[in-house]
DNA sequence: TATGAATGAGTCTTCATTCAT
DNA sequence: AATGAATGAAGACTCATTCAT
């Protein structure tokens, strides 16, 4: 009986699975909106109605997507330790873009979705708040440290967060800048280029002169 | 006859108004998917049908929208003449952000509306662009001068632009970050310190060196 | 005055004129359904208001653009005086079959039309009634005159007429037979053939046997 | 599992059943334009929603009720094999009267939705080309026979059909000859008499002569 | 657990018609 | 007589969700 009841809840997980990969799909290739319930179980291959044995709604596979494509987003994005503090933070953002790039069509679905949902807009900044205070954690630490220049750690943290970011989605989702493909390697070395760069700035302390302009 | 054919077209000139200002408050208040065209008509007090009478359809009162208050934003977002560089960017930096805080609610409808339509997309990026173009000539001309390091300017203004854009997003539309107000002009003074130092670098030519970190 | 009355109801003739050719044009490329008023005032270049200055509704024009049409059909079926019966009913066969092939278009319109309204079924019915009547008088003056045999001329007539009437119908507006362009000329003259046959028969009187098989 | 589902499709086969008897007595009732979905769901006693479970929309429903009544129609018109020639056209004409005589309401629908769009036509076309070849075929062996007279026979079976076809319906629907009740046995016999003449003609051979008439 | 038929609320859009100018 | 902006009724269609089997 035991038995036969693991059988039952791994066959239901199974199905759960299949209804979860089916959604990520249709979520990726049509968009939250134009995603619908029977398209998800036409793809997973089951009825209509199975679909609500295992999700609340609609709102609730997304949630479930969205958590487990960002989950993969920021493990990719995490620096690793090297010797050379640009070289770090270049694998990160390499790893960042590789995996946006990934999961191409995903991103502007996780968008939509979140700007229609009062809950999965806060479920996506829990998951992004991790992000960004891993940034600031790390720009505290150099700060102690007294590497880079005076700065307000979480605004800068925030922005930077977000330049990588939007850049990605910019260029990924909406294949900007028009006109001109771009490798993720050139974008992953811009973009470190200007973070370190920002973050590092001409020399410690206020940078800005009436000279340097 | 001119005359009565002014008063007419100005009188239907108004309920246009009447109806994209009705549209705006809408789309502010309740999203892109949530705005019906019954909502703006009952807030223009026009019949249903006057709706069409000026607009073609949502999409088309959405894009109306969507470049007014866009032309606005990047108005208010050009740099003036001054003497010290930083200063006038600080200044650009202000006024983008003090318009994207005037519309708050709007710039969350236009991305969900612009993410569910391909024609929306394109008259996004296509007002955008401008914006962008703009960064890029700036870095240009401040490269040709020799003042500043030698970067990818089209993909540093994206990437600037990107980190501008999306930061005032999450701060006036999202509220990041969380459990701390901030300040416009803490934020233009944190964006403007970051975009300086990204460009102006920490000397101009190659910027980095293991030994920098 | 009298004049400026008389110049005004010239220039108001002139505008439902007009309004009534627009809407021939307009109903023969559209079909009943489909047209609507605005796409007449358009064609009549002018406002939308005015037409209901000359018509109360689109049954209104329909019903005297239906008349128009139905009158030149009927007054080009009619025979001429000949020798020859035989040759007398091919030319008011032709002169019919060209008239429809003329108003391609509209005829289907007008089926349309009259299926729709009780009104404009009635008039219809009541333009064709004499054109019935005209082929059963006839009928009726070659069975006084012994020419043909004994057949009901009411009956007759209506199913005649019917031959006639429907064959133009599916030759000209619905393209029959199809895979076989038909001349006008070919199908006059089977029509004649077969009509003059019915009539006439086999003999005065009745015409079956079973050794007639 | 196999019996659930067949009793579920059973239902769901009913359901069908249900608004396609629905639909038809609407569209029988209103005519084509008039009849609404939610008129027809309303007769079937169903959710409006449930009619586009069975039905892709208004135009699927109907061309589903024209084939089911065509098909009646063309099956009751077939002639039996009789020894006379003469009574089994007479059977096969009163078959088809009286089909086309227990649908009335029917055709003038059908036609209207035929008129409206192209795929009705279309299909109405299909369905009723075997008819027109029927007859043909049948006047070509006569013809190889010897028995009738050299005719286009393309022709004189389209001509031949449509004064059928084009006779009933103003007699079914729209009552004509007007003020004159006609039974459906005389209506076969005069049709009979007419088809049957023109066909065997005055002699086999060239009938026409100026002397003829 | 799985099924899938049934539900019915919710919106867009068209157009005939009116009426103030 | 002419104008054309405004009206508002009417209907098709979608899809999330339920529930009996």
């Amino acid at each position: 009986m035991t038995d036969a009841q693991t059988k039952r809840q791994l066959r239901a997980a199974a199905t759960a699975e299949q209804l979860l990969a089916a959604a990520r799909e249709v979520f990726e290739t049509r968009g939250y909106a134009a995603t619908t319930v029977g398209a998800i179980t036409e793809l997973a291959n089951t009825a209509h109605g199975t679909f609500y044995l295992h999700f609340k709604n609609k709102e609730d596979v997304f949630s479930k997507v969205m958590v487990q494509v960002t989950d993969d987003l920021y493990r990719h994005a995490r620096a690793p330790w090297a010797e050379d503090p640009y070289e770090a933070l270049e694998i990160a953002t390499h790893g960042y873009l590789e995996v946006y790039s990934a999961h191409r069509g995903l991103w502007r679905c996780l968008l939509e979705g979140m700007l229609r949902s009062q809950a999965l807009e806060q479920l996506w900044l829990e998951v992004r708040r991790p992000f960004i205070a891993r940034i600031q954690h790390h720009l505290e630490r150099l700060q102690a440290a007294g590497t880079i220049r005076d700065l307000d750690v979480g605004l800068a943290a925030a922005a930077l967060g977000s330049m990588v970011e939007w850049t990605a989605f910019c260029t990924v989702e909406l294949g900007e800048p028009a006109g001109r493909p771009v490798s993720l390697d050139d974008l992953a070395h811009s973009l470190t280029d200007l973070w370190f760069n920002a973050v590092y700035g001409r020399e410690p302390g206020p940078a800005r002169s009436s000279t340097a302009g």
